[in-house]
DNA sequence: GGAACATCTCAGCCAAGACTGAGACAGTTG
DNA sequence: CAACTGTCTCAGTCTTGGCTGAGATGTTCC
């Protein structure tokens, strides 16, 4: 229940902030159900949009939208299915990944 | 640059979404620079409201504020100095803590 | 070439959530 | 007890960001 305090009851007002940007950015990205179903969807293999479109039940629009911020961000990228080039298949970018899981790693640890 | 499709250009229209609710909702709580300090700095050891106050620059009452939302998904407990209880030391629930790791790494791997 | 399909882009609307300000409660000090 | 400090709560404001709708681009099929 109880835990182990500093002995002296005084607060120490100049500690540093510890930088979190890369592991908020992350986050953020992760903080939206539909990012974070690509993401996961992402980890078996690559899917077209239409895929991840019915899987989540959004518009193709908005899942593009969302896959627009995770390329920008490197975490997927895209390329056309040889056969049928008007679908267009992403896949993770595993090392980015693991630099994002990284950084969130750095705030909980 | 390339990488492994699938042989047929059929799209499965038949997937399940994955249920990343958990994950979800631990990257929102670390989305923000502030909770994201907050915890980052509990790693190290307690640490009353105005000393997380004074590295964030932020104010007392808006970093109870997100204390109270960490708190309300378990990742921290308060219990007040017995020196002088009026200080308030937080420190991290580190089973909670690694459970929310887990519900992240079950989105990125 | 034209129709249908898959995806993208962008502006506009709207809701979730962070910050502020004021006030209240708990603990300490004289 | 009164003054002060540390923290909490809550309503109000304002910004960030997700969803929609319409239109544009690229690809396949007839």
């Amino acid at each position: 229940m109880s835990f182990e305090l500093p002995v002296l009851p005084v607060p120490r007002l100049d500690l540093k902030a510890p930088d979190v940007a890369d592991g908020v950015a992350t986050a953020a990205l992760l903080a939206d159900r539909t990012r974070a179903v690509i993401l996961r969807m992402l980890r078996d293999g690559p899917h077209c949009v239409c895929e991840m479109a019915a899987a989540t039940g959004e518009r193709e629009n908005n899942v593009s939208n969302h896959l627009a911020r995770l390329r920008d961000a490197g975490l997927v990228r895209a390329s056309r299915h040889e056969a049928n080039a008007r679908f267009l298949y992403y896949e993770r970018d595993e090392p980015a990944v693991s630099k994002a899981l990284a950084a969130l790693r750095e705030i909980v640890g």
